[in-house]
This record gives C-alpha cells, sequence and structure tokens, in this order.
DNA sequence: TAAAAATACTCCATAGGTATTTTAT
DNA sequence: ATAAAATACCTATGGAGTATTTTTA
C-alpha cells in the first residue's frame, strides 16, 4: 500500500466521487481508478459500493478510511516536526529553496495550482512535457 | 514516502547496519541504501550518521523512527482488523487461499522464508526467475 | 442518453538486481 | 587489509497519461 494512494482513496471518500476526486488531486479520472482498484486488489477488500451513479464506502472501506486519516495526520506531523526550528513554511507555499522538505509535500501544494511536477526533480525536463518545464521555472517566468 | 521503506528504515535502525537489515530484509545491500537515501533525499534530512564502522541514527532519523513505528503498528491493526470475521490467521501463515489477504501482508511471511514473490501475483513466472516459479508453487511441490 | 467509472493501450520513473569501488578502522 | 556502505549500470514493474468503452439512473 502505498503512501500515496491513502490520499486519493480520502479524497474519493471525501467528494463520494471517482472524478470530482480526479479533478482535485490533479491527477485523470482513469488513473484514480486504477489506484484504487490497486488498494483494493492488495488489501483483498472492496472499499467503495458504486455504480456510475451512486458511491458509498463498504464497511471494509470504513476501516481503512479510519486507518488512511491516521496516517495522513501522522505524515503531517512528521513533516512539520521535521521542519521545526527551520524557519520555513512562513508562508504557505516556498519556493526555491534548497530541499528541505520533502518532494510530496511540495507536489501537493503545486497540484493545487494545477501544476504538475515529476516526482524526481532531476527528470524535470525530459519527457513529454519538456515544453512546459518545473513548476519552479515557470513561476519564476 | 512509500510504506515499504519505513518498513526497511525501521529494520536499519533496529540492527544498526544495513548489511545486517539487507538480510533480513532479503533485498540486496545496495538497494536498501539507495531506498535510505531515497527518504533521505524526499525528507530533506540525514537519517542516520554513518561510516563503514558506525552507525547512528541521528535526532532527525528518531523523529523519523517515532512516526515510522506508529505507522507500521497502525498497518498491522488495519490488516488484522480487516480479517476479523474472516476466519484467516489461524496459524502463522496461511497458503492456497482466495486472494483475501495483501500482497504485501503475504510476501512480508514470505521473505522470512527467504522466497522473493513479484508485487504482482499475475507477473509471478515471467521475468528472470521464471525457473523458480511462485513460492506457493514451489511450497506445495 | 448522458455522465461517471472501467478498460485498453503507451511510456517512463523507480525499485530491484549484480558487479564494483570507495572508505574507515 | 577488510568489512561495510556507496556507486554504476541494467531490467522490469507499476503508475501516469490519452483514448475509448461500458454502465446505470
Amino acid at each position: 500500500m502505498e503512501y500515496i494512494q491513502l490520499r486519493y482513496f480520502a479524497e474519493v471518500a471525501r467528494l463520494q466521487s471517482f472524478s470530482k476526486a480526479a479533478e482535485t488531486l490533479h491527477i485523470s479520472q482513469p488513473s484514480l481508478s486504477r489506484a484504487i482498484k490497486g488498494m483494493e486488489d492488495e488489501l483483498g477488500v472492496v472499499l467503495f459500493d458504486r455504480t456510475t451513479r451512486y458511491l458509498r464506502l463498504t464497511d471494509d472501506g470504513e476501516i481503512v478510511l479510519r486507518h488512511a486519516a491516521a496516517a495522513l495526520s501522522m505524515s503531517r506531523d512528521l513533516l512539520s516536526t521535521l521542519n521545526e526550528g527551520r524557519e520555513l513554511q512562513r508562508g504557505e507555499l516556498l519556493l526555491g529553496l534548497p530541499p528541505v522538505i520533502g518532494a510530496s509535500f511540495f507536489c501537493g501544494d503545486y497540484r493545487r495550482l494545477s501544476v504538475r511536477i515529476p516526482r524526481n526533480p532531476a527528470a524535470a525536463g525530459r519527457g513529454r512535457r519538456q515544453d512546459r518545464g518545473t513548476a519552479a521555472e515557470r513561476i519564476q517566468a
């Protein structure tokens, strides 16, 4: 079970919709469907009772959600604890700093700006999105 | 930050050694080194004070370890809660059952038997280890 | 019938491996 | 000198995308 899947799962549960959650997570709906299916396969349970018109957590889904929520809040605790005393997080979003905060934290905020950042910063600029550059580059521009 | 990295990290901290931890985790020492380095890069902190003869958690490492331990015990809770009322886990290890328990749970136990299982069961038998088959196949044999 | 989820592919980042080098006692 | 960690390189899985199909209210 990957960490990011928990965030995806929690968002689907919150919005009661794959499509809406895919939007707020800034990933495609099919990717989100597959991520949730991956969780279901790995855990061997069905997380959502769903049709194209209706979506609700199953009992197993409720259990997983409780644990997911705990894990997510723990990671927020971890990140803020690690950053205590570093004079970071003065504002909502800091750019152009040395890599003191983890990529996943940054990506979370960048994504709210509808910008996709590769997980590995070294890979930025390669691949199909060469034309767009990294978010930091664009925001500076 | 991936879930499995937390297990790796916790094991290195427990055994105070990359090599020993790689052995008990049944992965190679270089893979483990990279996994920990990946965590350090992602979090932007150094987790271990290490030379070739000495290894100790840094202060940041201690913080991460506390959170990792919490996350790991939570996942154990999650798995056992999900499996309550399913009449599983009668013994230490059950084989040949329908996929009710997640792959990561199974793999954890298989690995204690020094057997490597691909993450995706559908891929078993492909790749370089065709000759060995899946763990279930070998254990039945 | 229309909106939402699932499926079918393609591509590349990353996690794993083996072989080797570096480093510190 | 030797044992342990780091580095280099390769492969393959998995997670991301787009395009399309299926499903149900």
